[in-house]
DNA sequence: AATAAATGTAGACAACGACTACATTAAACA
DNA sequence: TGTTTAATGTAGTCGTTGTCTACATTTATT
């Protein structure tokens, strides 16, 4: 996964991917209040200041997580939808499942993308990438409604619906004390009944 | 803002107590990042040690404001199914709404309770706070399923699906390029409508 | 009244974020 | 090609923070 492309120079080639790369090691392993700077600099063996070349701060830093974060989720529930063979709706479902198994699988990703402070930041790209998810998920809904889910309800309001789930689901499923009541269950049981409580088949 | 009360008593008389409400206040200003024991003590006039005989460290004031989190909203989602005068699927609905009422009343707190690096804790109150929350939306998913709603879904993994909606939808009404979306409904119309999703009124 | 426990103070230290001036490398251009 | 310019990394510094220790003051207990 972390596909660096070791130039082999005094400069370090792609120092900003590795921080990123790091940064994301870290948050998985310490947490994001143990994120820093310095001693990511340590753990690539560059001087403390260098980071500061590739972000304004630290703040700028979870930012790129989370901005990353926002792409790739976006395109795992991309992928699921295009991976679907049935319609509109049946293409939503899977994209709850795509954007499921995705948090799952990049915790440290999902954790920069829920980060309290991320909301705060202004900084464009990241919303951009915010933008492009959230309109992802809002036509799908909307396709689904064409095909007679939720008739007359407020498409926006459909899409909060569809996007909070998995949001919230995700969260919870991370969390300890949740997800001991659930242990009885598959990761993709969970998700796949999740899904289907939220969109259901069509029906036949 | 900083309610300094006069330094006449070497004692400060409830220092815990003012502490986490200030910190309540940077969180709500500036954001959890900006969380500082020195500053805090330099709001409420006390030297900078004092802190540390309330809370071990700053992840543990940080898990102090996640108990408080979650008992506040355990009552106020209590409050709200009691005040509902319908059955089991109606107070499940109530307490959604009850729920979301309070995240959007109390960011803070709310902020506090979905830290990333709060789950990491292992403090026995929060444990126990957590897990009360977890009961109280888990015995009301399996009352309203006694009503026959969702017959046949694992209760837990309904648990799961009525946690998660609010959850996530928290989550996405506090955030700015989310909630640009749908700035066209009311705060009320918004949850109402959100929850009627999620818990749709018994069909009669 | 004597003593212990709780609570607040003051000082120290290492780590951190952020800034600066400077050095080295890569890129652009003539 | 050689020169200049921008990008990138280094080393040093500063103020702030979390946390620890020793000590002071107040409150609680016996």
């Amino acid at each position: 996964m972390t596909d660096t492309r070791p130039k082999e120079t005094y400069h370090h080639g792609d120092l900003r991917r590795a921080i990123i790369d790091r940064a994301a090691d870290v948050i998985d392993a310490s947490g994001v209040e143990a994120l820093s700077l310095r001693s990511i600099a340590r753990d690539l063996g560059v001087s403390h200041g260098a980071p500061n070349r590739h972000f304004k701060n630290k703040a700028d830093l979870l930012a790129a997580l989370a901005t990353e974060a926002y792409e790739q989720a976006r395109a795992a529930t991309v992928a699921a939808a295009e991976e679907c063979e049935g319609g509109a709706i049946a293409k939503l479902r899977a994209m709850g499942v795509g954007y499921l198994n995705w948090a799952l699988d990049h915790r440290a990703l999902f954790t920069a993308l829920n980060h309290p402070d991320v909301k705060r930041s202004a900084d464009s790209e990241l919303l951009k990438s915010m933008r492009a998810f959230q309109l992802t998920v809002r036509d799908a809904s909307i396709a689904a409604q064409g095909e007679g889910r939720y008739p007359g309800v407020d498409e926006k309001l459909l899409a909060l619906y569809n996007n909070s789930v998995p949001f919230g689901a995700a969260l919870l499923i991370d969390h300890p004390v949740f997800a001991a009541e659930i242990d009885h269950l598959s990761r993709d049981e969970l998700i796949e009944g999740l899904m289907t409580l939220v969109v259901p088949a069509p029906s036949e």
